[in-house]
DNA sequence: AAATCGTAGACCTACGATTG
DNA sequence: CAATCGTAGGTCTACGATTT
């Protein structure tokens, strides 16, 4: 219910003159819509104009999502710009989070993949990047480890009760074409969370490879399905120039 | 045999305690 | 108060074990 009624709030905000429950509904049944123009055959035409409903949906959702995930991340703090004041004044007292939003020249609150749009149920995570490491991009190691802080953070609390972290958590990961790749996250002997199964796929897929001259680096952020409540990660990845080799000294 | 999993231990870093 | 030291806990790597 609180979710419907910040959705009309923010339908308001943006100039709709009218909103209502059917509104709603409607999104819901073009988004479902959508995700049948994944899998089976709608003609061109149809299947483009669902796709602009449903970014127009989107972007009306997004706010929403950053709405709730104050709930969920409220201690994060520290940048106070300007906000465009029309834009929704009953987030008042959240300027520092929507700047946060709108500013960052880091990574988006929600990623951008087209085919994702609509399929997020519960408000994505905060995102989470990391330099690739030389284990990261082993063939022998196969997994991404994910630092713990930020897993107990932000991505345990979206746990149900039958998902044990220990035992392991079967996962979707999209790359930025939305390409996906069923995954196991885990928590390793009590220490590390990790990515494993498809993670060498998903490297090898994406091109990646570790050199001492480049930095790659990956975006990761979770949220739930729409329609089958799993747990999902969308990771795109970055390499960049180094200006130091990116290695941890070992003695031997 | 190759791929993947799991862990021990080296290394790093943040932070509190101590000292000047 | 700043610099230094000690330490706990987290991250990364190497390598043995297990599975395919």
């Amino acid at each position: 219910m609180e979710k419907r009624k910040w959705l009309c709030e923010i339908e308001k905000v943006n100039g709709d003159d009218e909103y209502s429950e059917e509104c709603i509904e409607e999104e819901e049944a073009a988004l479902i819509l959508l995700d049948m123009s994944n899998t089976k055959s709608l003609d061109k035409k149809t299947a483009m104009a669902l796709r602009e409903q449903q970014r127009k949906r989107l972007e009306n959702r997004t706010r929403l999502r950053l709405r709730l995930n104050l709930n969920l991340n409220p201690h994060v703090k520290g940048i106070s710009k300007s906000i465009p004041k029309a834009l929704l004044p009953s987030m008042r007292g959240h300027e520092e989070i929507l700047a946060l939003f709108m500013k960052s020249p880091k990574a988006p609150l929600f990623p951008r993949i087209t085919s994702l749009l609509g399929l997020i149920k519960e408000c994505c995570s905060m995102p989470y990047e990391k330099q690739l490491t030389k284990t990261d991009l082993r063939d022998d190691q196969a997994r991404l480890s994910i630092k713990k802080a930020y897993v107990e953070q932000y991505l345990l609390n979206l746990l149900n009760e039958d998902e044990n972290i220990e035992e392991g958590i079967p996962v979707i990961v999209y790359d930025e074409n939305g390409k996906t790749y069923p995954m196991m996250f885990k928590l390793w002997s009590s220490k590390i969370y990790v990515l494993t199964h498809g993670w060498k796929t998903f490297y090898i897929d994406s091109k990646l490879y570790y050199h001492d001259d480049f930095i790659t680096s990956v975006t990761l952020w979770t949220f739930r399905h729409l329609r089958t409540a799993r747990l999902c990660f969308v990771i795109f990845t970055k390499t960049s120039p180094a200006v130091e080799p990116v290695t941890r000294r070992r003695i031997k």
